[in-house]
DNA sequence: ACCACGCGAGAAAGCGTTTTCTCAGTTCTC
DNA sequence: GAGAACTGAGAAAACGCTTTCTCGCGTGGT
């Protein structure tokens, strides 16, 4: 009967037309405007109810001006930190009412900036994790994206929190654990060459040397994931080092498992350190030395940010710095008496 | 000068002054619509780019009655299967120019309907995943959700494709495995109670205790996370079981760290098996015998699916069912001769 | 030279809401 | 008892776009 209008869907017309109103009071009811009869309301509500009435989203977006989403673009969906990150977001964004809407850019990052754009127009707001982005293209984008949160990267631009986590004094604390341990010759198992992330390491890897100038420490190239761990065994024992920090867990356990394969003992022979303290850290074996980051937290961080911002409300504390915490576990030991370089 | 109209952000009635023509020829021109004189044409894009204008999707969406974004329904974002099943997901359609609304549950079924809902109306259409929404509340929500594809849930509904992991032949490979190998009291460390694949693995091995009445199936509770297994050492060693199939790869993983930590030896003292071949089953140590399910590819085709019903194509293969493949690795091997139960 | 026809672009009507504006009907005040 | 203040609900505008409708103009045919 009083079933759909033209549209296939039922819309306000229609609930409209079954309770004997305007569309207008019908929309008054269905957002608790209290300037209307209560009968009338009652009746409004009945034939809602009735209908199973769903205000579309799309017409009250447009008429208010925001969606209630917001959109998060990650470099890598297969990355564990992200992962974390994206869950932390939604969840925190859930409480108030937001949804979250996703763009991954597969590490293209010259997709990134267009993707980010796109993702900001069809939001509210947007949480930005672009590790490889250049600084040029970040200040060029950051101004159209407002309201914008950064992840791990900063700007220039005002009113753009950023959430960074202090990877220098975490790699720091763990080269001198490792030295603490004894540990004379360490390595610095990269990331991906132009990752933000990866420079703050390089330069307080700097720092380090030239405090503790009787240590030893080789750099060598890598990635962010498992197979980039796997495949450095070589490189990793050709370098001599027996305390290896890797670039963050992934990369640590892929090693793990390829000293593994050479018979190798950890940390018995060599000592291997992470970052980011993934889930699964807690579970290899042995459990992985790590830089723990709350990184499910930042998450959450990065959404009350972002709504203080799309509240226009005064951002008491815009932007926040972490600092990750030493979790020693059982893949770093003391130090076995320094192995010359070993090949093969 | 010609900047904004009264928003604040530039819109088609800004280009449309600025290159002299009306709102409707933007329009055309940005839609590639070729009824528009190549001068008047050039112009409007130059006008556009000037201003750097960008279509506002909320306006789009409306007139167009199609918002380009798909939503998936999860239980719980921090399942590493979900992860994936999000991954392909947003891989295969941000392929096809279509972006991905997230909604997790966390586990709270009673949101899920709700959750769904909503999600659908502000998309195109609904991929969901509810292991433990009842049969009923499915069916109930399912007519409203069209176009829809079901994970791992089928329903009577017409239209509705479902992707299902054949549990069921998965968990009697893995259990003709472990007889295979020698042994002859098997333990299941169950999933959630009221979950769908729960229920098909707890059939199947009915059907499997029946097939072989020579071996011994004891039935523990459980749940689908790491601690879950981790918990449930003592129940497992009580049981006096040396062949034990975990819920899922997370809840095997939990396990082996527990039985790790109790000094025992996998494989050589208890066999133990997962299901879903996370990422990081292979990395475990010992690497972990699993039913390996292609669940970003099932993430993939869940896309496939449900573009096929959005644009009304004949879908020519409505659902489909996975096999998932014995993935044999080091955490399975021989039975040592049958353990009597043991205590602690 | 005139008419029909086609083409290109502006005017206007949606899309489904919210919200302002307006006005009829009451109630209150002096 | 008449005008003012108020209440509640409908009419209409607005949100930003797409698309149909319409119409002026130029072209080709006879």
């Amino acid at each position: 009967m009083a079933r759909k209008s033209a549209s296939g869907r039922i819309g306000i017309a229609d609930v409209a037309v079954k309770a004997g109103v305007s569309h207008a009071t019908v929309s008054r009811v269905m957002n608790g405007n209290f300037t209307v009869d209560p009968d009338i309301a009652a009746r409004v509500r009945a034939a809602a109810a009735e209908l199973k009435y769903q205000p579309n989203p799309v017409g009250r977006s447009l008429a208010l001006g925001k969606t209630d989403t917001i959109g998060i673009v990650v470099p890598d969906l297969a990355n564990p930190t992200f992962q974390a990150i994206l869950r932390g977001l939604s969840r925190a964004a859930a409480q108030d009412g937001y949804r979250v809407l996703i763009a991954d850019s597969f590490e293209v990052s010259s997709e990134e900036s267009i993707l980010a754009g796109e993702a900001r127009r069809r939001c509210d707001g947007l949480v930005l994790c672009a590790p490889r982005m250049t600084d040029a293209e970040l200040e060029e984008i950051v101004p159209s994206l407002h309201p914008l949160v950064l992840i791990n990267r900063t700007t220039a631009a005002p009113d753009v929190p950023s959430l960074v986590v202090d990877y220098g004094q975490g790699v720091q604390d763990i080269a001198g654990h490792l030295v603490q341990l004894g540990h004379t010759h360490l390595a610095f198992l990269a990331g991906p060459p132009h990752s933000a992330s990866n420079d703050m390491r390089l330069k307080a890897l700097e720092t380090f040397k030239a405090a503790h100038p009787d240590v030893d420490v080789t750099m060598l190239e890598g990635g962010s994931d498992f197979d980039t761990g796997h495949e450095a065994v070589d490189a990793v024992l050709a370098s001599g080092a027996t305390g290896i920090l890797a670039f963050n867990d992934l990369v640590a356990m892929g090693l793990m498992s390829g000293l593994h394969e050479r018979g190798l003992d950890i940390p018995g022979d060599i000592s291997v350190t992470g970052f980011d303290d993934i889930p699964f850290a807690k579970y290899t074996t042995p459990a992985l030395t790590t830089g723990a980051v709350p990184i499910t937290e930042l998450g959450e961080q990065a959404w009350h940010q972002l709504r203080a911002l799309i509240r226009k409300e005064g951002n008491e504390t815009p932007g926040g710095r972490y600092q990750p915490r030493l979790e020693v576990r059982a893949s770093t030991g003391p130090a076995k008496a320094p192995r010359s370089t070993v090949h093969g």
